[in-house]
DNA sequence: AACGCATAGTTGTCTATACCAATTACCATT
DNA sequence: AATGGTAATTGGTATAGACAACTATGCGTT
């Protein structure tokens, strides 16, 4: 069940297995969990970090706690809609598309203007120039331009793009992501959008720019995305409305 | 500092010292935090509960820690941007322009299959449907139609609606609005579209289509809205991206 | 000057315990 | 059957301490 013995916190094993539970219908919404000493004593760990597995999960709204009375399981747990957004892949296959990658382009280049700015860039700092056409069951759906500054990812290779950038970057840089900001507007195809996304010039593409933080702050990412306006919508939560 | 005989946890005496330093400005965004075991000390009770405290201030982005090193102000500190989802109005306020309304169409009608679907009516249920255009600096930004069941607020009036609609209802009707969920595509301008927008046929528009829900879970309005593609942008936030 | 290493200081994880506060279940009285 | 009180159960708050993982810094060696 746990095991002591891992590297992984036992509050993180406590985190992924009720989360299992809860992906394979052994805890349904509504239900209400054993109780915190309860757990404790058959995972034989302290309270506490049950209580610290727990409170992560109450955070994640994947839990909620009455007091007196038990924790039990939320109904609504789409807060993970978030989580698509970093992740084309993802959005596609909650889609039901099979998704897919084709890197164009992929150089070392002097920034612009822009990039300098954003970056807050100095003197001879290079960034990552990286362009992909997104597939979705092999037909394209996007073109995404990434910028990344060199110098946070001295040495970003092609075999890392093809695997998970995002990955690599969390574990073997040690990089947090934070936040991101976004602008969506709808715009006309150009010339070179037409001809990577099989649309007519002047047809509607949906323009969406992603601007992603450290969790310091610090800008990490700019990405430049556009989108087949006839095949697809970007879908969204919003929680509270107050 | 701290009152200890205060009814209120200490870890949230804790956390409401923490924000009013950095409120007033005593902590400014990178500043670095009295270690745990400094604040602790100073302030005469356990780390453990220290960590509660800034945990919570973490979570809600306030402050970041980092491992061996210490715990320190957050730079960005942007509130709910989701707020303003809910009204054009605060939205082009916030944008630096002054908005605006001219209602052109407000029925009592009866339903299309899409909308008895959506609201789960029956039998003789009737929708009130409202198109409006929406101003920015008096100049039209997008159109907006929006569809609510009649038996949801049976005495909807013009009146009601050339004030606040989500006031009356909360205060008036007593409904909680919880969440909703929103999908953006890019489309073209339609003859109507055209006319009403100052566009040509054909033109890229942002089409946004948002349900929105009582906290129960019971749908209370359905909005399809029109926006300029060369002048409005969508603007969000996202807060955590793991 | 550059490098490597030891060290002190920091957050991260975990335990064991105690008492408080809210809810629930049960029982006796009415 | 309804009421009210009591006990058991549950989550909430708080303490004290231990060790691990990691970072920054200063010092000595090269």
């Amino acid at each position: 069940m746990v095991n002591k013995q891992s590297p992984l916190p036992l509050y993180y094993q406590i985190e992924e297995h009720i989360k299992g539970l809860i992906d394979s219908g052994g805890l349904k919404p509504g239900d209400v969990l054993p109780s915190e000493r309860e757990l404790a004593e058959s995972f034989n760990i302290s309270r506490m970090t049950v209580r610290q597995a727990i409170t992560n999960l109450v955070n994640k709204n994947l839990l909620y706690r009455k007091k007196g009375s038990g924790t039990y399981v939320s109904h609504h747990k789409f807060e993970q809609s978030l989580h698509g957004l970093t992740s084309f892949s993802e959005d596609m296959r909650s889609r039901g598309f099979e998704p897919g990658n084709k890197l164009i382009h992929f150089e070392l280049s002097s920034p612009t203007e822009e990039l300098v700015h954003h970056f807050s860039l100095q003197g001879e700092d290079l960034v990552y120039k990286i362009k992909r056409i997104r597939l979705a069951n092999g037909e394209p759906m996007a073109i995404e331009t990434s910028y990344i500054p060199v110098k946070l990812i001295p040495g970003l290779s092609q075999e890392i793009l093809s695997k998970s950038l995002y990955q690599y970057v969390e574990e073997q840089i040690g990089i947090k992501l934070g936040h991101a900001s976004q602008t969506i507007e709808a715009s006309a195809a150009t010339e070179d959008d037409a001809k990577h996304l099989q649309l007519e010039l002047g047809e509607p593409v949906l323009f969406i720019q992603r601007e992603t933080f450290q969790d310091d702050g610090a800008p990490f990412e700019l990405v430049k995305s556009t989108y087949r306006g006839d095949k697809y919508k970007y879908k969204m939560n919003i929680e509270r409305l107050r």
